[in-house]
DNA sequence: TATGAATGAGTTTTCATTCAT
DNA sequence: TATGAATGAAAACTCATTCAT
């Protein structure tokens, strides 16, 4: 019961389509700066090596973004808005893993297409560059996940455990597998992309003989 | 069946120089950056700020490390070579959910009591810092892990999938639970440490029903 | 039979740049360097200095310079190339002596009105600053001389003796004579500057009585 | 005639021979700089590469001298002393061209037997480094000759022009010759080196046919 | 007298940002 | 809106010199 992966649109969408050529600007710079930061890092990245990129003069970054920093956080967030659309967009009613396995794949579908937005949400080492609004961004990513999961538990799909933990465990690994589509380790096809998602869901899944290899004791002091 | 978690000894135990002050002071300098890097990330922190938090003078540094980038690496290996040695520690015939559930504890150990060495090796936003030998050591400990994991594949007791894959896949977890436990947010007898530690295991043990919730379509060009 | 001296142009020639003020920039630049390395010397000069008598900023020597390294490769490049020209200008088929002698006075005038020119090919402090190209004009230079040297040699003008070592020496009382005239320490008008023209050449010079006073022996062990 | 060359003593004579132990510190001090300042240039020696070489530590230097150019002026007036001695152990009555060749002689012993001393007094970059006092050394040993050469000029042995003058010009050649011993270009006893003394004494003997090949013009303002 | 770790002022260089055009 | 030369604050790093031992 796939979803069909549909082609996931431009990047970054452009909030209001003003003249043409600005907008293209606009468009170039961001895609630039994507390419640039996700590949040497936020700090190997100058602006004269964007704006070379880009195409365009030093300067003209200024007028569409206050800083470099600016920059970062904008295409952070339109990136990450990618992947929140994708939990919008799946059917509340379904079940908690089925739910969880179509996010997934669409987000792998993302990661295949626009691996750098991908890159730039989940691989990130850019997290404490990030602005206040940004971080919100990432929790709203992490709490759309984290209510899916909540749900789950509440119907007994997920395992005992607070649903913030198991959201989080569940995104590192579709994190590692995102990691691995973006930089065409695992083709979207291939059997180890599927046994991530699977290793994801078991990682937080009910009825599962968890009988622990010994007890936990607390370190000394 | 636990090891009684021992503290961990000081950090980092640096190589020959056994006199007097000298070492006092590059142990200053080493935890001055190491606190610093792991806060503030390595491009936010200057030479300045590093010799001021240590006391010494900025020039002092070079005395005992060429450049600001072979600090960081000097402290990496440092960090890594502890979680390692605790690799090395365990038996290597115990079967392989107990023997990782054992080096989990010892890791979670290091963290509690040296968070910042546990930030370092498995947070680091500093991948693209690290030099050849560095790398070298990230392989080993991963290499390590993965030849435990193979071994419980070869007698049935780890999935289906590649034993580097699943190597991959318990580390990120682990790594979330170390990254809870340096920050104090999960107290290591807590259960929501243990749960990611057994979520580690589920996520790649054998025997469960892992009947994919949808097979997996190619996406369309 | 002189050639009337005429006053030599600009120093140094920036290449293509040909914007209002850019080019400029350039040659306040290229000025405030050459006056303080050759006055000063070139590790006694500093960035700062530099800038500050170009009356621009530090930070605008890099757009135009890759290092301060380049900034005097350049510089000694264009000033050696002021020289090497005043040779090729003159008629290769005059006499040897002749020939010389133009040269020495058309050197004599660069040296009158771009006395820094001067100094910083021929008194130079700098050798051993000079990367490989710089070091190529210098040998263009040298065996120009030598080319004349060895003709003059060829019709009996010049003594028995290799055409290098006459072309050494030659250049050395000449450079005596260019350093003498940059300092206006000799008007070029005045029997001095002649005075040293015509003993770089007697010195080199064949037909002369040169009954060594003693037959030499070589040093003990 | 030619006075038997003898190796110059140990270089540099060190003055007052107090311990046997502090003197040889001293003298290590000495030779290493010696070596490095001449070889690499004064700025690119460090003073650790300087203990490093002499086998001290690095504070030993300032028990010794009170700064690094303190100890470039002392050496170079050891060596220039040893080049204004040559002067003086000629006899004050010999005829000026056998007077010169005799010293040329000398000096051409002492840069093969210390060919560091010989660059240097006569190759130095280092004009700029000299202390008052060094220059006073300096200025020494140009009116020696300087004096010589007029005494020459007073019997008509050398051409008019200013004593001042041709003792440049003499010392210029040698400085060539001494160069050429001094990296073992031209062994003592091959004809170069005395071709090049030879020359030294034609740039400034009187008696020649010196008809300029062409008046001399003044440049035009 | 000798040591050598520590110092800190000073160096070159970088680069995000500005601004006159 | 776009340009790109110029800016200057700040970075990493050097090294002659000091000083407690």
């Amino acid at each position: 019961m796939t979803h069909p992966p549909t082609p996931p649109g431009r990047f970054p969408t452009p909030p209001p389509p003003r003249k043409r050529d600005a907008q293209s600007t606009r468009e170039k710079l961001v895609r630039a700066a994507l390419d640039l930061f996700t590949s040497q890092g936020y700090h190997e990245t100058t602006t004269p090596q964007i704006a070379r990129r880009a195409g365009i003069a030093e300067g003209t970054i200024y007028r569409h973004f206050s800083s470099k920093e600016q920059l970062l956080n904008e295409i952070y967030r339109a990136a990450a808005r990618l992947f929140i659309q994708s939990i919008k967009d799946t059917s509340p009613t379904a079940p908690c893993r089925e739910r969880l396995e179509t996010i997934a794949k669409s987000w792998r579908t993302i990661a295949h297409y626009n691996p750098n937005a991908a890159r730039l949400v989940f691989q990130s080492q850019i997290k404490p560059l990030l602005d206040p609004r940004s971080r919100e961004t990432e929790n709203e990513l992490k709490s759309e996940i984290e209510k899916i999961i909540a749900a789950g538990k509440a119907s007994g799909q997920v395992r005992v455990g607070s649903a913030e933990t198991w959201a989080a465990v569940w995104l590192r690994v579709i994190a590692l597998m995102l990691e691995r589509t973006a930089d065409k380790t695992w083709p979207p096809d291939q059997p180890a992309s599927q046994n991530a998602i699977d290793a994801a869901w078991l990682a937080i899944a009910a009825n599962q003989t968890t009988a622990s290899a010994a007890p936990t004791t607390p370190p000394p002091p």
